[in-house]
DNA sequence: CTAAATGCAAAACGTTTGCATATAG
DNA sequence: CTATATGCAAACGTTTTGCATTTAG
């Protein structure tokens, strides 16, 4: 926990960006909820309860910066909204997701399962792969009755 | 192109839905840039030039339904649009992507590489896969240099 | 000290909705 | 004829922006 603050800040500070107590509060709530999906709106609510001056635009301006140093990945299910996923440390690429389209829930796969997928299109399209999505839409396991 | 029409008008009518002049320019308009990958303004003003009388909202209330029909699938790459991309006549699943960060290009792939994970993933987590979303994100051949 | 970051409110954006009118079947 | 669909404008929710003020380094 904090060793992964104290990294964040190290990548903040190479790129002459600042820790401020709002960023931090920021981070810990994404650590503290590292299996969410949490909206900037959710964000905002769970920060406010430590931090309650912080504004809605300083959490997406903070979750904006934290994607573009590849911290977080901003996904989109399809509602209407964008969410934050932390990413692992030292994953090079972004996980899975199973959504469920009868309860909603979201299932996080850690696993790259795309290795060899990624090979065939390197080769037959010389498409250099940098990062990939991979969303299966289905039946989770406790809705299948 | 007329018998997909004809089909699609079957679809319709089979939930009492109508096959209305705004509808069926909409649906040329998707056929005629089958590769692209359009927006609601997109093939809002591409319908313009056909029917000038239609209005936004109703290009947003057909594609909602063509979504719901699975004529087409609504995507989402991360800029704030939704975009609709045609689904081939009887493909199951939805193909695959690869978006360049370089210069934006989307290219489609029709071939379905996921036929092996998804067997992985029903028995691993026993999730009922019906649908899949695959985007890479990488640099295409013409960027490569 | 000063460049960078903040909070606030207003604006922008894509999308949806209510409603009176028109029309496909 | 009637249920369904339309166009318009207003409403909506999310995200971005301008600006005067604060603050981390």
């Amino acid at each position: 926990m904090e060793n992964r603050i104290e990294n964040i800040k190290k990548q903040l500070h190479s790129q002459s960006y600042k820790l401020t107590p709002q960023r931090e509060a920021t981070v810990r709530v994404l650590l503290e909820h590292e299996q969410d999906h949490l909206s900037a709106e959710d964000v905002y609510l769970l920060v406010k309860e430590k931090a309650p001056e912080i504004g809605l635009a300083t959490v997406y301006r903070t979750l904006e910066l934290l994607t573009e140093l590849k911290v977080v990945d901003k996904i989109n299910f399809g509602d209407g909204v964008s969410r934050y996923d932390l990413r692992k440390e030292g994953a090079e690429h972004f996980h899975h997701h199973l959504v469920c389209v009868e309860c909603g829930s979201v299932t996080e796969i850690e696993e790259d399962l795309l290795g060899d997928v990624e090979k065939v299109v390197e080769k037959q399209f010389e498409f250099d792969v940098k990062d990939h999505r991979l969303t299966f839409h289905g039946v989770c396991k406790s809705c299948q009755n």
